[in-house]
DNA sequence: CGCCAATTTGACAGCGTTGTCATTTTGCTC
DNA sequence: GAGCAAAATGACAACGCTGTCAAATTGGCG
């Protein structure tokens, strides 16, 4: 049957809360006590009862993750990328999709820390971009990670997992003007995405790096939809300067893109370049397959919650709370162009 | 500050086990002192606190659910159905991912019992089709639900939600007949997968049906991926006498084969038609739109979890168990037939 | 060898529930 | 209106752990 803490501290030979300190990595405690209890833990398999913890502790073992995403694979990989680092330190995790339209976050979050006593939150977009949401968080004193786009990282880092849109959406742009592009369509994201602008900033500062001039009218606004990019590439495509290549702001805009050019009759690459962002496993499976920028998902969910754990952890024990935070987290990433099948040269020369 | 169930017996001028009989629908409980109780709950917005509840009692507050499935839209629709379920009773979701080939889910099961506490699992494809994880969730005197395809549901209706894949899989080649296609084509998944046998089975009986002899060089062996959609599709189309219409297993593979077809420019639906199974959101987002068959994905899951938490609940309190768990949870669902674009009438005539 | 401060260890009281069992109240019946 | 079984309620001990604070042990020094 299960084991307890008085199991272990019987077959140690010494009492609970000495086995109590062990296992949280308390100080004062004598090495060789310390051996004896760890002992005893591995012979019985014992493993410290969550729900105990929680009730008895002021610290607790469950975190949340936010989040409003449509794209089902980002969070997946967001999901198991936490889950495993909460595996790894004997922690739970409490997943929380929430509709950022209807602006009860806020409830929500106090209801976790309330009702489950969620030790910390991982924020994803758009909540991790929102104002009144960090507001909140800081309020609740809870211990959080926000992981968002560079630019709305502001005085914030500490906390933050950033995502750099700008260098990457720079680099996908140079690789089309590489291929002789020079009227490059841009199928924006939503307004509210801090994403969007990050991404629209790398296109603009490649252009200008180039010498291209910004050609406003190449400028669609989108909102990260399959149905918006068919609609903002039929608006480019139909135009009397059309342009020869597209950078959709994300896979499924693209997919939308290149559903459109075929309607068109317009083959894609040798008529039209098109480019996406994020690498959403459909962008391998469209034709031709897309050329886009790869984010790293999964390690950025590994190191979001690393932050997050580690935090809850530095408050109780007594450790070096600054060393221990940055042992091996990245906290900028910058996605990787990937390029496929979607992109060649400029048909214009 | 969060309410207690004593602030609750001190307001509501009872003890606190009258309050607990109450919050549990215990009965023997004087409908006047009920509402009194119910009254101090509802002002003083008591939840119970769930680390108590799991700590004290012998039944417990969460559900785990255990999946292994490529296709993310599947996993979080399965996971939003089930958490609306928990959500609406108070419990907790566990959300476990497995490796269906690593053969650890039996250790992981038990751990989640011994460890978690956890009062029942949903388990899904193919965990759910397996027998020693059904041993072991006996073995273990867990609460449990599978979500599995009709063929699997052998003797164990009662613990079975069921997806008739064969009488969809009939819909859909039927479809195809009627549009009059003769030779059709049939990519199947993995030959692991009971879903696959369904879906096969209902394709031969739509052939017989319509007097069409099954011609064994149509059905192609795969694996429920793009790829090996790419490569029966392939096959299919490069043989002496290719079919005019096929049936891919999911839309994965539908999609390989209309990747396929784009090869080797093939006209879809003019020239060929294809089908695929699942409805995932991709499958919106081909050229062109694929007809499928629609999952009901969300529902499935909403009744999944309703069974399960039926079953943990009517342990412990006396409710007419037979009478409560059928109320309005549907145990076979067959997914409906969606007609997009890439079906059309056979050019074969 | 004894004293004292620092270090290590332990006893015990919670945490917010549920389960057990004793006690009180209710509603009959005669 | 007394007597009694049944129904309703409550007192109190768990559950497995952490936090507090007191007790025991250590080791350095005179």
């Amino acid at each position: 049957m299960k084991s307890t803490i008085n199991d272990v501290a019987a077959r140690a030979g010494v009492s609970i809360k000495t086995v109590s300190r062990v296992i949280n990595n308390e100080p004062s405690v004598r090495p060789a006590t310390r051996k004896k209890v760890m002992d005893a833990v591995e012979e019985l398999h014992y493993q410290p009862n969550l729900a105990a913890r929680n009730l008895a502790g002021t610290r607790s073992y469950t975190i949340a993750l936010i989040y409003d995403n449509p794209n089902a694979y980002y969070v997946i990989d967001m999901q198991n990328g936490i889950l495993e680092a909460c595996k790894a330190r004997g922690y739970e995790l409490l997943i929380h999709p929430s509709n950022s339209k209807s602006d009860t976050v806020n409830d929500e979050l106090r209801a976790l820390v309330e009702h489950s006593k969620v030790a910390g939150v991982v924020l994803t977009p758009p909540f991790s971009e929102t104002q009144s949401v960090i507001d909140e968080v800081n309020k609740l004193d809870l211990d959080y990670v926000r992981i968002v786009s560079s630019g709305a990282a502001e005085g914030d880092e500490e906390n933050c997992i950033q995502v750099d849109d700008t260098a990457a959406a720079f680099d996908i742009t140079k690789h089309l003007i590489e291929h002789g592009h020079k009227r490059i369509g841009f199928l924006s994201g939503g307004e509210e995405h801090v994403s969007t602008h990050g991404r629209l900033d790398g296109y603009k500062q490649a252009l200008q790096q180039a010498g291209i001039n910004l050609a406003p009218e190449l400028v669609i606004p989108g909102e990260y939809s399959f149905d918006s990019g068919v609609a903002g590439a039929k608006a480019l495509l139909e135009s009397d300067t059309p342009p020869t290549a597209i950078f959709a702001s994300n896979d499924e805009m693209a997919a939308g893109a290149l559903f459109a050019a075929r309607l068109m009759h317009i083959e894609i690459p040798e008529q039209l370049s098109i480019v996406g962002f994020e690498d959403s496993p459909f962008s391998r499976q469209t034709w031709p397959k897309l050329t886009t920028a790869h984010q790293p998902n999964n390690e950025i969910a590994k190191c979001a919650a690393a932050l997050v754990l580690n935090k809850a952890r530095s408050k109780g024990a007594a450790e070096s709370a600054a060393a221990n935070k940055e042992a091996g987290i990245t906290k900028v990433f910058v996605p990787e162009l990937l390029v496929r099948d979607s992109t060649g040269d400029s048909p214009a020369g």
